[in-house]
DNA sequence: CCCCAACATAACCAACCTGTTACGTAACCG
DNA sequence: CGGTTACGTAACAGGTTGGTTATGTTGGGG
């Protein structure tokens, strides 16, 4: 659900905003280009996915971030990272042992 | 392009299937509840992200993971780590010092 | 050779977004 | 109070998605 959630941009944006401080629907709409009952769906989906809080205000409804809903991100790359890291290794390595060589004979 | 083509568990079902291995495209849809066309797509936008690499073998397409396109999404998470690590580094605090507490309390 | 196996693409369809405008509602403000 | 502000939800339009069946195409094996 949650990665769902990540896909969209603007949702993705909002999540940036409310990284630095939690802010109202109104302003997080202001920030994105498209209109308001867009925004209030697409925190609907964020709230949904646990990506943020909300909490009423009078008639203002802050959002803010819930980051912990990340850490299910982090755990499924979790199973991954090893794998481009032995990758990445393994380039560095094969970089630092035949770069020159392999581009001389390329350039041929 | 990479949060979107990971949204979809059809295909993240295919990344872990070659994380262990590579795979041709019918061992794949063999593993998907979905028929072969399907699967073939998904592949294709696998692989228009990034995630995966093919090879051809005679008829068969042998489908590989490419790791480093999942470096994006760490990277993306990066900016994020420390919150959640933050809040999570409190719920410990607070936990301990509950535990304390309850210690005292039982200890009593 | 011919045919089958392994796959991709095409064409199609239902379901689901993602945006819109229109409307409803709760709380403050004059 | 009555209007306005700050939202949300409803209803709707379109494009995209995720699945299907049908139709190539390419390479190997009998």
């Amino acid at each position: 659900m949650v990665l769902q959630a990540l896909a969209d941009p603007s949702r993705r944006t909002v999540l940036e905003i409310l990284r630095d401080h939690p802010a109202t629907a109104g302003e997080l709409a202001d920030a994105l280009p498209i209109a308001r009952p867009g925004v209030s769906r697409h925190l609907r989906v964020l709230r949904e996915a646990g990506l943020v809080d909300v909490r009423a205000e009078a008639q203002r409804r802050i959002y803010s971030l819930r980051p912990e809903a990340l850490v299910e991100v982090d755990e499924w790359l979790e199973g991954y990272r090893a794998l481009w890291q032995n990758r990445l290794d393994a380039l560095h390595t094969e970089i630092a042992r035949g770069k020159i060589a392999r581009r001389e004979k390329a350039g041929q």
